[in-house]
DNA sequence: CTAAAACCTGACGCTGACGTCAGGGTCAAC
DNA sequence: GTTGACCCTGACGTCAGCGTCAGGTTTTAG
């Protein structure tokens, strides 16, 4: 370990990142195309990505899956990635923020509703 | 009230129905096509609905929210309007209750994922 | 009686996150 | 030197829940 720990981790090829993450190369290079990531290029054009893109992706997943856009995600984005935040920022955090607290309150009150049918129909097989 | 409760509630058309329950004319046209709800016709062929049919539109809004297909929904549907019920039909019930689960689970900690983020933003102004 | 409002049947358009096919380079292994 | 795994760039396909336009009939209000 030296002074100064830049032990500059090898970067990844494309297949390795989807594989860590769990998506398909296609996700990751459209992932690309909607700026949430950027690639180094090799000299023969293929995309080097460092070994932190891959839990961007986890992120990205988890946000696709809780009803973002790709263009949601990019907003808070400069969040993660510089120190200091613009307020205009953290008022997309808490936006976004908010929009899934009601999704998952929405969700709850469609389970309590499914349950109500379920203990019907077991009342009156 | 005579002795047969049978007060038949006048049909309505189409678009009471979609006001009642908050959506579009075609909307409704759509819930017909997907076999989810069904209507007499008028001798010039208008939509002639039940006035329960509202409660059965607002129900499949709140599936779709819970991110459930019209397909599904259908095959829901039985468990609904019989008073019996199949044990298939309950399986899928039970089911979509549990995939709704875990997609409320997914959301909170889609939740928490963010709210550690605006901490930290909030920490580093 | 007439004009607006509401209804009808197609049928094409839209959005978003990819899947998938076409056609073609690159690179280590054997 | 060639095979096979991996990579590249377009570009079209998919699915679901509607939106919307076209062109025509019906009902309702005044």
């Amino acid at each position: 370990m030296t002074i100064t720990e830049v032990a500059a981790e090898p970067l990844i090829r494309i297949g390795e990142v989807a594989r860590a993450a769990g998506v398909s190369v296609r996700a990751v290079r459209y992932y690309e195309q909607q700026g949430l990531i950027s690639a180094e290029r090799s000299p023969s054009g293929q995309r080097l990505y460092a070994p932190g893109t891959v839990d961007y992706v986890r992120f990205f997943q988890q946000m696709y899956a809780a009803g973002l856009t790709s263009r949601t995600i990019a907003e808070m984005l400069p969040c993660m990635e510089s120190g200091h935040t613009d307020a205009a920022q953290r008022a997309i955090l808490r936006t976004e923020r908010d929009r899934i607290q009601a999704k998952v309150d929405d969700l709850q009150s469609a389970l309590d509703r499914l349950d109500e049918i379920i203990e019907v129909t077991n009342a009156h097989p």
